[in-house]
DNA sequence: GTTATCACCTCACATCGGGT
DNA sequence: ACCCGATGTGAGGTGATAAC
């Protein structure tokens, strides 16, 4: 009790603290570096030499080496520069410091974006959709980011972690980006880190026994192995693919047939020190040409994730996936490799880091004073509502106890509570095993269903020997919802099956619901049988549940809006494009969804999609907001403040809100050391920002989106469409027990013209000559 | 059953520089 | 002004895993 007491106003006034990868820099600073610019140099450098291979051969200097290439340059003081030679403090790191901060200043000014010569900003791509304000074409930090970027990228990292395969242990070394971000404003420097895998010396083909020893065995395993080849001198190593199998070194003629194809000294030395069992690999290069002949020892795997399987085939490490796992970062882990380099770089360049960040660097969080601190902030959880009124959590067995206690939020009215369920093993001969397995699932399967208030009718499991069959029985039966249960022998018919159903009418339905069961995979347990149930009520259009209504936004619309293109099935070489359209209201209920299929001019949208579902009877007296995966072109923009006129639109204009799922590299926001919650939010403009969504818990650290909003009339409010697209992230049919990235707007838009797409339907939609289509596909979320 | 995480691969496309 | 290849970048797909 005491306990309680204590803990509770603790828990209560420490409002979470949020932070990210985000570093203020000094406005003063950044000026002050820029000032210091020196006169372009009178000779273009060769674009081939970027400044940190200069930077790397200055670090290897010695003291004296060091000193005259001050003098040479002039940046001593005797000539007016200002790099002391001698003196208290002038050490050589201290005149190292300078000389690397001279070079990167030098650097850029040569690409800074007043030279016409830049070209790096405009085609970097930040240059473009500039973070923090859309308006600057080139943020006052970006020249800061590109500084860090240059001092990290002179040095070969120490490699912070390693990972171990077959008998090597593989190092992986940290990469940093840095970009140019603002917050409200105040310049800042985004970090991103990531890990790469280096190839240790040893590990190469010679090494490999597969490939070695049991070369002749192996040959049809090892074709098609990705390889960087170890050339000459200087050449750097370059990729190619194994083809085939030449012999081993001591067959007739071979060790003097390839002394003359090579020209290497340094090669030839190598061949002739080869042993005579050694094999040799003929090559095809990336770059093109003709196969090249290479000694296995000269030959090292590529270690990236499409050739992890081939090599794990190859018997030295039997699970695949060991790269991509040792590379996934941690929250805390990912915060200490950013510190470290921060603090490496203080030490390489303590003048640059003092200039940008004179009290230190720290990261941009809520505990800072001013609009800084306040940008933070973390949205709260709307509850869900289900049958009877009943508010609980949207996730999990609460969610699950609710419905099954007082029903879902709505039976879609036609239906009411009444289903016929079918279910049918898709094999020719299925094995009495399998028919028992499907029956057990389908029995308990209905049995969900049941606990979520359906009252489901249902033959016994039947079985069918193509999916047409299958269907057939189905209408004899007055089905709505079919569950195929897949054998071996129906793995390549997934596609075909929801197609049919797609196209099939069922009983008070729009479209035949189905469900997808392979019997493969391991026994179904609870927790999918729950979601696999949610799902199908999902797929036959009731609500299972709705978000608790959120003050101050009554009436609104929210819109998802996606497009996709695709080769066209019946004009080869062009493509088609797929835009799905979908409508709900604030509560995350579907109002009704929209394909449109057909060919468009560049990426906008058309009008008439937009004109179609974006009727008076839908729009009238409420919000609108439209969240569009990707950018509004301009021409949308401009449709679109026109339509909002006609159809009377609350507030004047719609609102356009951009979701951006990849955002090279967002920033990265935590909590203390760990991830930030999700609904935790960074506004950086007063039309952009990032949130945390999605309750996955990975090892990794938490991507999270960028929102952009593009400008209107009442102004751009980036917190409200960021607390929209949160409250939409909470809506799913598909799981219960985790809640996904994306809001379900554009994850609904985005499913259906995949779904379309895979099947094949949006082609068939199409009726007769016409090239386009634009259909209404009604409430049933045919794509969970 | 679904979800996100990581890096890399491939493909498509834009742009730049060096020519004519 | 034009072409062509080189270069760089973005989007989308890949696969294992653990959680509920």
């Amino acid at each position: 009790m005491r306990a309680y007491q204590r803990a509770r106003p603790a828990a209560a006034s420490s409002a979470i603290s949020l932070c990210a990868d985000i570093f203020p820099v000094s406005a003063a600073g950044v000026e002050a570096l820029r000032r210091q610019q020196q006169p372009p140099l009178g000779r273009r450098q060769g674009p081939g030499g970027p400044l940190p291979s200069e930077i790397q051969r200055v670090q290897q200097l010695s003291v004296a080496d060091l000193k005259s290439l001050v003098q040479s340059k002039g940046w001593h003081k005797a000539a007016g520069g200002d790099i002391g030679l001698a003196g208290a403090g002038r050490t050589r790191e201290a005149i190292l410091s300078d000389i690397v901060r001279k070079l990167v200043l030098e650097e850029q000014v040569k690409s800074s974006p007043a030279t016409p010569s830049a070209s790096s900003f405009r085609s970097s791509r930040w240059g473009r959709p500039a973070w923090g304000s859309e308006s600057s074409t080139s943020s006052p930090s970006s020249g800061a980011a590109q500084m860090l970027q240059w001092l990290t990228d002179s040095t070969d990292l120490p490699c912070s972690k390693s990972t171990r395969w077959g008998s090597w242990t593989i190092p992986l070394r940290p990469v940093f980006r840095y970009k140019p971000i603002e917050i409200s404003g105040e310049p800042c420097i985004s970090v991103v880190a990531s890990h790469e895998a280096i190839p240790p010396p040893d590990l190469h083909l010679g090494a490999l026994p597969a490939c070695a020893k049991d070369a002749e065995r192996n040959v049809e395993l090892i074709k098609g192995l990705q390889v960087m080849m170890l050339a000459g001198t200087g050449r750097p190593p370059s990729g190619g693919s194994i083809v085939g199998l030449k012999g081993r070194l001591g067959a007739a003629g071979l060790r003097e047939w390839l002394m003359g194809v090579c020209t290497s000294e340094d090669t030839k030395r190598l061949i002739s020190q080869a042993s005579d069992d050694e094999v040799l690999w003929e090559v095809q290069p990336n770059r093109g040409g003709g196969s090249l002949t290479f000694l296995g020892s000269r030959l090292q795997p590529k270690l990236s994730a499409s050739n992890t399987e081939q090599l794990s085939r190859l018997s030295v490490s039997q699970d695949p996936s060991w790269l991509m796992r040792a590379c996934v970062l941690p929250p805390g882990e990912r915060q200490s490799l950013v510190d470290g380099e921060l603090g490496r770089l203080q030490r390489v360049s303590t003048e640059i880091l003092g200039t940008l960040f004179p009290s230190g660097w720290e990261r941009a969080s809520s505990s800072q004073a001013e609009s800084l601190g306040r940008s933070f902030s973390v949205f709260p959880q709307p509850s869900a509502v289900v049958g009877g009124g009943v508010r609980v959590k949207s996730v999990g067995k609460a969610l699950w106890g609710a419905m099954t206690r007082t029903g879902l939020y709505q039976y879609e009215p036609t239906m009411g509570r009444q289903l016929a369920a079918f279910g049918v093993v898709l094999s020719r001969n299925p094995s009495p095993a399998e028919m028992r397995q499907a029956e057990r699932t389908f029995s308990e399967l209905s049995d969900i269903l049941g606990e979520l208030g359906l009252e489901v009718s249902a033959p016994g499991v039947a079985s069918a020997g193509s999916v047409v069959e299958a269907l057939d029985l189905a209408k004899k039966v007055g089905a709505q919802v079919v569950v195929f249960f897949a054998t071996a022998d129906a793995q390549g018919l997934y596609h075909t099956a929801k197609r049919e159903c797609m196209l099939r009418k069922a009983p008070k339905l729009h479209h035949l619901a189905s469900q997808w069961i392979d019997l493969q995979r391991e026994k179904h347990d609870f927790y999918a049988l729950a979601s696999i149930g949610l799902g199908i009520c999902g797929k036959l259009g009731h609500t299972p549940y709705v978000l608790d209504s959120d003050a101050g936004q009554k009436n609104q619309l929210l819109v998802g809006m996606d497009v996709c293109h695709y080769p066209d099935p019946k004009a080869a070489g062009q493509m088609m494009h797929v835009v799905a359209g979908h409508l709900q209201g604030s509560d995350g209920g579907v109002e009704s969804s929209w394909l449109y299929a057909g060919h468009i001019d560049g990426e906008s949208i058309p009008p008439v999609v937009y004109r179609t579902l974006l009727t008076s009877e839908a729009c009238s007296g409420r919000q609108v907001t439209i969240h569009r995966d990707g950018r509004f072109t301009d021409i949308e923009k401009k449709f679109l403040a026109e339509h909002a006129k006609e159809v009377g639109v609350e507030g004047g204009g719609f609102t356009l809100v951009e979701v951006v799922k990849h955002a090279a590299g967002s920033p990265r926001l935590y909590s203390g050391r760990d991830n930030a919650p999700p609904g935790s939010f960074l506004r950086l403009s007063s039309s952009e920002g990032l949130l945390v969504a999605g309750d996955s818990r990975c090892a990794g650290t938490r991507n999270p989106l960028l929102l952009r909003v593009v400008e209107q009339p009442g102004g751009p409010n980036v917190e409200q469409a960021a607390k929209d697209i949160y409250r939409m992230s909470l809506v799913t049919y598909s799981n219960l027990w985790t809640k996904p990235r994306l809001p379900a707007t554009t994850r609904a838009a985005d499913a259906a013209a995949y779904f379309h797409a895979s099947t094949g339907t949006h082609a068939m939609l199409r009726s007769g000559e016409s090239s386009e289509a634009l259909r209404f596909l009604g409430r049933q979320q045919y794509w969970l």
